[in-house]
DNA sequence: AGTAAAAACGGAACGTGCTCCGTTATAATA
DNA sequence: TATTATAACGGAGCACGTTCCGTTTTTACT
């Protein structure tokens, strides 16, 4: 069987960076993270890349092709396939920013509303996090290299926002239940998981009923 | 995307049947199986393309083109999947074949040769075996349905194979080691995996030595 | 501004898995 | 043996991932 490439490099140096919420280039709070030394074109593109890439697996599930994707975006594919070499690379990116924007929304919660609130608040954002990407469990199972740093970025972007979270309701005496906080979220993860297959608005409910039951001791 | 099967059956009737060595319909030894109630020329095309999917498998490895198989069994693409579903499932299936006819080696080797010249042969046979089909470790970690039986069925018709040789040549006093037969067989085993990749002649040498050292206490 | 080098682009084209359906071979029946 | 129902066949064709390469855009340098 012929095979094209010998050697596989899982993101381009633009790709990867612009994944960084944290990029010491990045742009104003709200704005698109910059990148030096990428041509001007090539940093849109990407923006726009993941961009639609994140609304066409929304809709039309995690198999969407990649045409689909790049006219969507309105490139052609060679444009994606330059910025994502294989199709599971581009589906990390995509996971990947979105961990990060919910962990990053923890902050402006945070900031807005009093502390249980903000909790409940980024707990259904959580839900859609893992209900938009249903599939990515069996895709993360799957053994692609593409996928390996997912878990790790979840365990220090993901958790950490929540356990502030967390620890800010309890401290406000709004949490009387003493379950631990890293207990909790494995919980509602797992709960996401194995309904949403079948009735994905019930996710929702489940967990706002879990998030309820920390009121009581 | 578009699906268009919604429900998978992994092998048709005949192919299942097929494979079975000790099917009640089974023709005489060393002819092939044959199957009541499908058409003649099912028939034959089943058995050919097993044989040519072997060969190319052998050949162009387990990467080898649908296409390329149909080719060599002179048949239609269209017939390799009425026969066999999905892509997967020809490839459990001359996996199969294959540890049948090895475990099948067994009884043949053990009334023509002495004991432990037969166990030699047949370690031969195994790591023949072991070879053509490296590759497939990956795919039966794949998780892919179709290769659900094959781990059972290495334990049921191969080791069993194994075994018989193993001890006849200990009851013979050809083996003064006092190793367990399933620890040799595994350890056998391993040894393919880990060296076939790069130098696939080594392996058979490997195993020799390790049989050789059968002899000693 | 003008120019040249380099980066990035777009999409035709390829290889592959799998399906669809018109054609052909087989086997039961008359 | 002729007829006919139907099982099975063959391969064109489609969707998709990925590559290749001629064209366009950007950037650096006069």
């Amino acid at each position: 069987m012929l095979r094209y490439n010998t050697e596989h490099v899982p993101f381009s140096k633009g790709a990867i960076l612009a994944m960084e919420s944290h990029d010491p280039d990045a742009a104003a709070p709200g704005g698109a993270p910059a990148r030096r030394g990428q041509r001007a074109d090539a940093q849109r593109n990407l923006e726009t890349l993941l961009r639609a890439a994140k609304e066409v697996f929304a809709q039309a599930g995690l198999d969407a092709p990649v045409r689909d994707i790049a006219a969507r975006a309105g490139v052609g594919v060679g444009t994606v396939y330059r910025h994502f070499p294989r199709r599971p690379d581009l589906i990390a990116a995509v996971f990947r920013q979105e961990m990060d924007a919910c962990a990053d929304a923890a902050d402006a919660l945070a900031a807005t509303h009093p502390p249980f609130e903000a909790l409940e608040l980024w707990m259904q954002r959580f839900v859609d996090l893992a209900a938009t990407k249903y599939g990515l469990a069996r895709a993360l199972h799957s053994g692609d290299p593409a996928f390996d740093g997912l878990p790790e970025r979840r365990e220090q972007r993901l958790w950490p926002a929540f356990r502030g979270l967390f620890e800010r309701a309890r401290a406000d005496g709004a949490i009387k239940s003493d379950i631990a906080a890293d207990d909790f979220l494995y919980a509602a993860g797992h709960l996401c998981l194995s309904v949403q297959d079948s009735r994905p608005e019930q996710a929702r409910r489940l967990v706002g009923l879990l998030v309820q039951g920390l009121r009581h001791a």
